[in-house]
DNA sequence: CAAATATATGAACGACTGTTCATATATTAG
DNA sequence: CTAATATATGAACAGTCGTTCATATATTTG
């Protein structure tokens, strides 16, 4: 009974651990949330396109040239990352430009790189 | 000639921001990489292996129980964590142990719950 | 050695995702 | 109003990804 004889099907569990670990973790809607979130950042178009807003508030089109993308494409992904709430969109006349929504956006990809460039 | 009267195709672009941006662009190979790593974090079943590993290190055994998860499906997902240098192995006898790489994975995890909540 | 067990791995299948293409909507100019 | 244009969106297709299942590898026990 000190949490390293438990038996989960064939294998042996330290129960204690898991009993311990199992009520500190979040609730799962929070952390499919969290997994959904990385998952914007999880695409190199997606990636670059915020990298592109860290310097300056851009149109749909200007987008598509820098990136050399369609603006079809563009437009589709910077919808996914407005509803994630990582651009936000401001519209004059025809033109739409957008702009990094907060400054997660920026600490997160920091962060990213670091681990990256390590 | 004052940089909003360029063409890109039908479109008129932002000349003079674009050219700007452009330079300021990091390479394409390392947000290619960063993206990738995001795409880690960016599943559900690998962020509660990590967060699990947030409190304690644990054996495969340990974490399938936990998530309620077959052993197979955590070992292909440590593997992935793992290649990315997000989690570590540690051998003892017929168990593995794993555990956090580093403190990225805390604050990253950490970044992206502050998003979520907000 | 053989048996038991903890983990790793390869193949395959279904689900999801990013792009393209065509088209719709919205705004401005004439 | 119509024409031009900036963006948005729906459908479809190809490629990617996570799981399962079967099996291989590695370690300990007897």
């Amino acid at each position: 009974m000190d949490g390293e004889i438990e038996r989960c099907g064939f294998l042996f569990v330290h129960e204690d651990m898991v009993r311990q670990v199992t009520e500190k973790m979040p609730e799962d809607e929070k952390l499919y949330d969290l997994a959904e979130l990385f998952k914007v950042f999880g695409d190199s178009t997606r990636i670059k396109i915020l990298y592109a807003l860290f310097e300056a508030e851009l149109c749909v089109c200007d987008i598509a040239q820098l990136l050399g993308l369609t603006q079809s494409a563009v437009s589709h992904q910077l919808r996914v990352l407005k509803s994630s709430r990582l651009v936000k969109p401001r519209k004059d006349g025809k033109t739409v430009f957008y702009s990094l929504a907060d400054d997660h956006v920026r600490t997160l990809i920091a962060q990213g790189m670091e681990h990256i460039e390590e």
